[in-house]
DNA sequence: ATTTATTAATTGACAACGTCAATTGACGCC
DNA sequence: GGCGTCAATTGACGTTGTCAATTAATAAAT
């Protein structure tokens, strides 16, 4: 116990405690992940987590802005190292699938755990829009060189609803395929390649989305 | 407090319940809806509830059957309205959109909760699998007719994917659309039914979808 | 080196929760 | 009227999140 805690003891510290957090949740969902079972777990007393953390919706936030973290790391590893833009979204959406299948918990914590005021925590949404952006790009690259068509928002938009729709529903077990879920992935994939890069019957075409 | 529950009193008092603890639900989510508060809105003692819900799990379950059970009215009944398949199927897309807008905090409570043991409610279960039916039947009808190609497991679960993907999102506030999501949830039928009527490239093609 | 001030960590306490056991209350029946 | 049965309530226990008060430990000051 020193008595001045530097910044770095306090990150530390910080991410023990998230990583055991994740563990928690990962063994016995959200209502196990107790600050008292964390601290027991960290070998600390009950309260001390709160000198570090204001109280456990401040802890869960630190928790998925992590694994936002983490997800925006491999995207943008993901996207480069592909240069054509059609061949980089795919490689994006594949990027995707793979860190929720290897990462189940993760994408669970990130995705299903319906925190209420997310807006008040800037660095999770800092990190979740950091987790779009690769895809963002690359659909408006694609798009310049004329091999997308459409609105840009609505396109990212369909390309991540269909993603995230397979993948949580299959993590939910509401999918009860027998093979496993690459396959599915990769139709879905291939279905909303297609899909988007149909020229669109009547809406507004080439308009840039926002990078912001 | 008559002496004899008549089985018709039971399910009032445990349909009652569930209206409350849906309610409850939709104003604070699941932590919110607490069984002595559930107790306290039916004017009741805390543990009469236990009478009629084996425990608090019990209750949620219920209450997510309940829903399940109207979104699977729905469809059925989307269904009837249309004779062609492919008409069919886009009916039953818009049909599950609208269910989420119209009931968003039902259709939270249906899949962003994670019942980790759902398998052991079969009454539960069998809602579960009953909205989907309509969608199954159409896509092996619209099979049979030759409008579509494909696997039809896959399609049906492309089909879900998308459309849970676009409501889910957008009821956790993950895409920020301007316009209403009904513009984006048309694009992403369109896109589906793009997608999915397309010939497929070197998949297993016709094989029938297990409808048990 | 001893005191003092600062700050980390612990303990105590409280309300709310889920749930079980024991108790009370009300009604049909003999 | 008394009795057995079943609905409902109350009591109690362990657990949780969180705040206030306390203790402990060390850097700084004298």
């Amino acid at each position: 116990m020193p008595k001045i805690l530097t910044p770095n003891d306090v990150l530390q510290f910080r991410q023990r405690l998230c990583d055991l957090a994740l563990k928690a949740f990962a063994e016995q969902g959200v209502e196990g992940m107790s600050l008292r079972g964390l601290a027991a777990a960290a070998g600390c007393s009950r309260t001390t987590p709160y000198r570090y953390f204001k109280n456990k919706a401040d802890i869960l936030a630190a928790v998925r802005q992590t694994q936002f973290q983490r997800m925006a790391d491999e995207n943008e590893a993901a996207a480069l190292k592909e240069d054509d833009p059609d061949k980089r979204l795919t490689a994006l959406a594949r990027s995707y699938v793979s860190f929720a299948m290897a990462n189940p918990d993760a994408y669970r914590v990130m995705f299903s755990v319906n925190q209420q005021d997310e807006q008040r925590y800037p660095e999770l949404v800092k990190q979740i829009k950091r987790a779009q952006q690769p895809m963002k790009t690359a659909v408006n690259e694609a798009l310049a060189k004329g091999t997308l068509h459409g609105d840009p928002a609505n396109i990212v938009h369909i390309l991540w609803a269909g993603l995230h729709g397979i993948v949580s529903l299959h993590l939910s077990d509401k999918l009860h395929l027998g093979r496993g879920i690459d396959e599915l992935a990769e139709v879905m994939i291939r279905s909303l390649s297609r899909a988007v890069a149909a020229k669109p019957s009547k809406q507004a075409s080439t308009r840039r989305v926002r990078e912001d």
